[in-house]
DNA sequence: TCAATAAAGTTGTATATACAACTTAGTGTA
DNA sequence: TACACTAAGTTGTATATACAACTTTATTGA
């Protein structure tokens, strides 16, 4: 049996392939400097963004974050079980003082994983990165 | 109480929150395309590479795909479940016949995929992956 | 004000992913 | 060959993620 697309097309190309590889390596760095705080990197995310931004719902949330609103949802769950986050003003999400202190805390190792990674990106993979979000992020 | 780490930090700069919400976008894309298919984009990889490489076991495909072995493990699992992979001659992972007419249909899709991703990114956006990937892949 | 509609938030379900621990298969050396 | 060791593969468990369907909250128009 013949498979004329499949003889012709180039499967390395593959633009998700890609970004799946990039996103695997990049977390798997990640992760091993945050896990002695027992938190993912996509929890540190969302700190990040409380710690800086104290008036969001889960809506902007999402937004900020690319995550389907039930991502999120389930994401913040987990911090408030952990007591990081509180949803005591609802419908705005807050970081907890214990969220905040573990931010604070962590913001050193955070930077650890980022020398890790810019070591290998060099310059122009740094730039590359902020070149795809500024296609991406229209 | 003052946060000395966070008043100074820039979380925007992440480059694993940047790298989660490319990969969160571009998976937006090409599952909406693979969609009508039933397949994911990671399960499409698999059959990609086993489309053109005939003879890998486990290891090898792991290593190719960034995976950690038990992800690749039960990736395989589901791809075995629908008929696309088989384990018949074990430890070497085999596409069957079904699993190559499915590529061979589905490849006209993800060029629509590839197509949309790339209108995005531009020259530029497409050549800073590649960027990225010559700096991670070692 | 109240009913209709829209938006936000939640829950069910499925795949993706990784680490740890375990089992099976393979290798090498005495 | 047999035993020890290593590599490969599998399973348990937890988080991440999305879609669909549902519930709750907010908005808007009569």
């Amino acid at each position: 049996m013949e498979f004329k697309n499949i003889d012709s097309f180039n499967p390395k190309e593959c633009i998700s392939g890609k970004m799946m590889r990039l996103n695997r390596m990049t977390a798997n760095i990640f992760r091993k400097h945050l896990k002695p705080f027992g938190i993912t990197d996509s929890q540190l995310t969302l700190l990040f963004v409380l710690t800086k931004r104290n008036n969001l719902n889960q809506k902007e949330l999402s937004d900020i974050t690319v995550l389907e609103k039930s991502s999120l949802n389930r994401n913040l769950k987990r911090l408030i079980d952990s007591e990081l986050v509180s949803k005591s003003s609802f419908p705005i999400i807050r970081i907890t003082e214990k969220g905040k202190i573990l931010v604070n805390t962590i913001i050193p190792e955070w930077e650890k994983a980022m020398a890790e990674i810019k070591a290998l990106l060099e310059s122009d993979g740094i730039s590359a990165l902020d070149t795809l979000m500024n296609k991406l992020m229209n």
